[in-house]
DNA sequence: GCGGATGTAAAACGATCGTTTTCCAAAATC
DNA sequence: GATTTTGGAAAACGATCGTTTTACATCCGC
C-alpha cells in the first residue's frame, strides 16, 4: 500500500469513530507511521485530508452498491453495517461538524449525495422496468438515509425495517 | 427568561449552526450575554451544558410531536424544517462528534431515542387500532429518521417523500 | 449604611490545536 | 562514490481550547 492510500486510511477509520474535530493530527500521524512532514506533503491540510477521505469513502461505498435491485441495496448496506459498524453517515457528519463552512467539504457532500441519488434512480428503473419513477427514487433514498441513521442506535434491524418497507413501497409503485 | 435557559438557548442555536466541538465555550458566553463565570456555575462545564441543550432539544422536539396520526407526524416534521431548517439530527451529531466517550452525552442520546420510539408506537397503536404492530412502528421510525437527515440536502421535499411512503405503508399494514 | 450574595470584565492557567521548521539519517540517482 | 532527494524525530510556532481565578461593581435584606 503506498504512503497516500495508507493516510487516508488512517484518517478514515479515525474520523469515523471519533470525529473529525476531535481528531488531532497527530493522531493521524500515528495510525499512518508516518512524520507530520510527509502527511503534510502528502494531503495538504486537515480539510484537504478530510476531503480526501471523504473521496475515499465514496469511492468504497459505492462500490458495495453495484446491484441490480432494491433489495439488494438494503442487503449491501446491512452487510456494510455488520462489518464496518454504525456510526452514521460520514459524509453527513463532516458537514455537521463544519457547519458548511469549509467549500472542499460541502462539495464532497453534495457529490456522494448526487451520486448515490443516481445509483438509486437507476437501480429504481431496472426495477420499475421504465421511466417516471422519481417519487419512488426519492422514497428509497430516504429510506436509506434512515437505515444508515437510525443503525447508529437500533443496529441492524434497523435495515431490515427499511428493506421490508422498501419492498412494499416498491410494490405499490408496480402496480 | 431566566439565566439557565438564555443559556440553553444559545448553546443550542450554536452548537446546532456550527457543531459542538467547533464551538468554544467564549462564542456561547457571548451569545448568551454572561461571563464564562456565570455560566461554569450555572453548566458545570461543556460536556454538561451539551446534555443539557439536548435535553432541552428533546423537550422542545417531542412537544412538536404531540399529535394523533402518522401523517401528522410527518406534517410536524415538515414544519419544523420550514421554521429551523435542516441540519440533521442534534442527538446524532452529538453522538458522532464525540464517538460516544462522553457517557452524559449517549445517555441523552439514547433516552431521547427511546422516547421518540415510543411516542412512534403511540401513534401507530392509534392508527391501526390494535398492538402487535412493531414491525410497522420501526418503519416509520426508520423513515422519520431518513426524512430528517435528508433533508439536511434535498429540503423539505425528503419530508414530504417520507410522509407519502409513510402513508403507504400504514395502509399496507391496515390490511 | 453595611455585609453578603451575585454577576461582570479580564487576566491567567496548562493543554492541545494545526502547521512549519530544524536537524539528521537513509536511500536513490547520476 | 558523491550528491541530491526523501522522510523521520522533535522542537517550536502562534492560536485557541476549556476552565479557574482575581479583581471590582451592583444589588438585596437588615
Amino acid at each position: 500500500m503506498d504512503q497516500k492510500a495508507k493516510l487516508v486510511a488512517a484518517a478514515e477509520r479515525l474520523f469515523d469513530r471519533h470525529g473529525f474535530t476531535a481528531t488531532g493530527m497527530d493522531r493521524v500521524t500515528v495510525l499512518a507511521s508516518m512524520s507530520s512532514r510527509t502527511l503534510y506533503k502528502l494531503a495538504g491540510g486537515k480539510t484537504a485530508l478530510i476531503a480526501a477521505t471523504l473521496a475515499e469513502r465514496n469511492r468504497r461505498f459505492m462500490q458495495l452498491l453495484e446491484v441490480r435491485s432494491v433489495d439488494a441495496l438494503f442487503a449491501a448496506l446491512e452487510d456494510w453495517v455488520r462489518v464496518e459498524g454504525a456510526r452514521g453517515c460520514l459524509f453527513l457528519r463532516a458537514q455537521g461538524e463544519t457547519g458548511g463552512d469549509a467549500p472542499e467539504i460541502s462539495a464532497a457532500v453534495m457529490a456522494d449525495k448526487a451520486a448515490f441519488r443516481n445509483r438509486v434512480a437507476a437501480i429504481v428503473a431496472m426495477e420499475t422496468g421504465g421511466a417516471g419513477e422519481a417519487a419512488l427514487t426519492e422514497q428509497i433514498v430516504v429510506l436509506f438515509e434512515g437505515a444508515t441513521a437510525a443503525a447508529v442506535y437500533r443496529g441492524p434491524d434497523a435495515v431490515a425495517a427499511a428493506r421490508s418497507a422498501a419492498s412494499v413501497l416498491v410494490e405499490a409503485a408496480r402496480s
